[in-house]
Order: C-alpha cells, then structure tokens, then sequence
DNA sequence: TTTAATTTATGATCCAGATCATACTTAAAT
DNA sequence: ATTTAAGTATGATCTGGATCATAAATTAAA
C-alpha cells in the first residue's frame, strides 16, 4: 500500500542497472551540439505517465530517473533505472504503444527529449547507433527474463539473493551497495520486512555484511 | 516439481505470443535462397542450452519452439514462444553472454542457423531489418515489462486474467484458446491446480466460457 | 542540537496459493 | 474399439511470506 510521492527515493548508488551499454560519445556530442535542448526536472518530477502516448524518446543529460510500475493499490515495481548518458521510452515510441510505467527523476536531472522523426532519423543516419540500441534492448531482455524467472519459479532468499548479487557487480569489494530494502523490495515484489530479515540471514551467512544498517560487499 | 520431458508440449496454438512483428518477406527470401541450410529438429528437441555459448541466430523456416528457464526443482517458465518466420537468440549473442534458457522444438521444426558474422553482415546490409529487430526487441521488452508487473505485484486471479486477455488478442470471438493449463501456469509462475480453479472462476463470472475444457473467447 | 522524517528491525498473526491425493475427461495411439 | 497418456477437476492440508503493530537506529532538516 505504498504511496506514489517520491521523496524518499533518491537512488545515489545503482550506477549501472540495465543499461550498461552506453551511448557512444559521438551520439551523445551529436545530442548536445545540436539544437536540441534539455529540460530540467526536479527530484520526483513526472516526466511521463502510463497511458500516454510517446511522442519522444528521452536522453538523460545529466540524473538519473526510475521507471516504475504502479499497480491499483499503489504498489510499485522498479521496471529500470536509468542515469546520465542513457535514453528512455524508445520501446515505446518505436512500437507506437502508449507508456506502461512511469518514469520519474530520482534526482535533479536535464533531460532531452528528443521527438519521434529526429530519432528515426539518428536510427537512419547512424548505423552504429542503431546497433548499440540493438545491444542495449538486449542487455534489458537479458535482465528481465533474469527476473522474470526468478519472481515466478524461486523463494523470496533466492531471488534477494539474485538480486544483490546482480546489483553487486558495479560494487567494489568492502563497498556498500547505495540500495535501500525498499528498493530492492520494489524490485523483486517482495515486503520491505521480508528483505530486511533475508538481509539479514545473508549477512549472518557471511554473504555480505552489515554496517550501520548499509549493505556491504564482501 | 515438474520434469523437463518435453511430449506434452504440444503448442498448437499461441500464434503470436511475443513477436507479433515479422522478418519482411525480403529477409526470408534472402535467407531461403542463400546457402543457409536448416536443420531438422523433431518435437522435444533441444536447440541450444542455458551455459551454452552464443555461436549463431535462429531463424525458424517452419515450426514452432519455446524457450524456458528452469529452476533447481525442475520448474519451469516459459520466456517466451517463437514460430515460423521468426528468429530468437540474438540477445545472447549481440551481448556475447551464455545463453539463460534452454529453447526446445515444440513440434518438428526447421531452423536455419545464422552464423554470429553472417547476421551481423545482414543488419549491417539491411537496414530495414535492424528496425525489424529493434521493433522485435521492444515488443519483447513491453510482454516482459507487462509479466513483471505482474508477477511481482498482483494475485493469481489478476495474473491470469491479463494473461489470458493478452493471448485472447490473437483469437476470434467463439473460438478456442489453444493453451493448456499447465502452460498458462509455466507462463505465470503459478501452479496447475491454481489456473484450474481460476478459470473455471472466469468462467462463473462470463468473462471466458469453456467446452470440453477448452477456453472458448467470448 | 533538537526535531522530524526515513529507514531498519523484530515479533505475532493470518491467508492465498502451494502441495498432496485422488478421480474424472478427452484426445491420441495401437 | 480399446488402451494409454495427457489434461482437467476438486477436496484437504500446510506454509512462506504478507500483514499488522511497535520500536529503535540513522539521516536530514530546522
């Protein structure tokens, strides 16, 4: 029964979710140079709606941003995160579908939205952007059928357990994995409580470690 | 508990599951015509295996395969149904990642193996079928951003109806769906006996009707 | 530095759906 | 036409994780 306002999210951490396929840096000075400019968003803002139709496809100048999936009670899921030099919503767009989640900045963030014509166009003019697009609706696929399986088939320690060591691998050795249980809860449709005690018994299992509450990577 | 012998895997139905956007008949014919021979796989057989590493793409010529992950008890989920003219196994490979789920021939199939440069060779010479495969892609993404939400937040009665409104899109008024119950389970992580009664519910309540057993569209 | 807001923590209860068991129906194979 | 296998059906029990309740520890704000 969580509620949408959104202050409390604010990821610092998860640099790479699933999208670590970046852009290559000449599409991103493509973006910039060019005329399109950014608007910004503040902590918690919309930047679109589930049930609108696409007319954009968002490039992420500088921020980072939750996709998110409400349900009639209110409960979200976590579809994605995106952060700075990554794009959104093309699935979207391409398909010519009306959005299925929200997506929302985490933080402050300037965004480009860049219109439907003006990204076909980069498609066509670009082939090697058209193939880092390729890989990066790949690497989500790869992601999502991880979870996919994980949330149908496995008990709630094995997909925490999935989970972290996913989220794990952008993490260095001894540092802490900036994930709140709640997130992580949003992300494998578990309760806040549930992942709090299977933390726990990781910890306990010298899987990780505790410190002052924060998630440790051994 | 279930076990991975395949016989009674006998999709005959679900014509679109995931993929509903086409190769273009020119890539087809350019693949029928070339010198790519297709192999014979009869019912049951394995195309390739999670672990396994990505040497190729797979073009059905004609048949019908289905590609699940299973878990250490032996329980299946199905990510997803492929049919003639379609092709599966390119996020692996454009990632370079061992594949995740086994994909096994749900009937006798021929299925034309694209070697890793060749199929690279035609997005880059087709750039109509890179925009193919990034439409592919996403309508891919959107079934598996759809079953997330699902499977993480809403019950089993509320699964199985967007599950099954979901399939019903491919189906006329007064005809069958041809699914089992044990797929529609291996489709929404839950068990049999539960889809059992859940559509038997759906069907008290007028929004299915079932003869013999089938499920019949309003 | 005090207050307020998040987040983590833990125990007690409850229930949806899994599990088990057994039978019936329909379709396929001989 | 008969046997066999696959799928559907249904009741009884059990359990993992949700829910509820309450508090302690961090972190942010005033």
């Amino acid at each position: 029964m969580k509620k949408i306002p959104i202050s409390r999210y604010f990821f610092k951490g998860i640099l790479i979710l699933v999208n670590q396929v970046l852009l290559q840096i000449m599409t991103i000075k493509y973006l910039l140079d060019s005329n399109f400019k950014p608007t910004s968003y503040g902590k918690g803002d919309v930047i679109y709606e589930p049930g609108a139709q696409p007319r954009a496809v968002y490039f992420i100048k500088s921020g980072k941003v939750r996709m998110v999936t409400v349900n009639d009670d209110g409960k979200e899921f976590i579809q994605g995160i995106f952060k700075t030099n990554e794009y959104f919503g093309e699935p979207a767009l391409l398909l010519d579908k009306p959005y299925l989640a929200y997506t929302i900045a985490t933080q402050d963030s300037e965004i480009i939205a860049v219109k439907g014509e003006d990204f076909l166009k980069m498609l066509k003019d670009h082939p090697d952007f058209s193939m880092k697009l390729i890989q990066t609706l790949s690497h989500r696929l790869f992601y999502k059928s991880m979870m996919l399986e994980e949330l149908a088939n496995e008990h709630a320690e094995h997909r925490i357990r999935t989970l972290v060591a996913y989220l794990f691998k952008d993490v260095e050795h001894g540092q802490e994995l900036k994930v709140t249980r709640q997130q992580l809860a949003d992300m494998s449709g578990l309760r806040v409580e549930t992942v709090i005690r299977i933390i726990k018994k990781l910890s306990d299992q010298k899987e990780l470690k505790l410190m002052k509450g924060k998630i440790i990577k051994i």
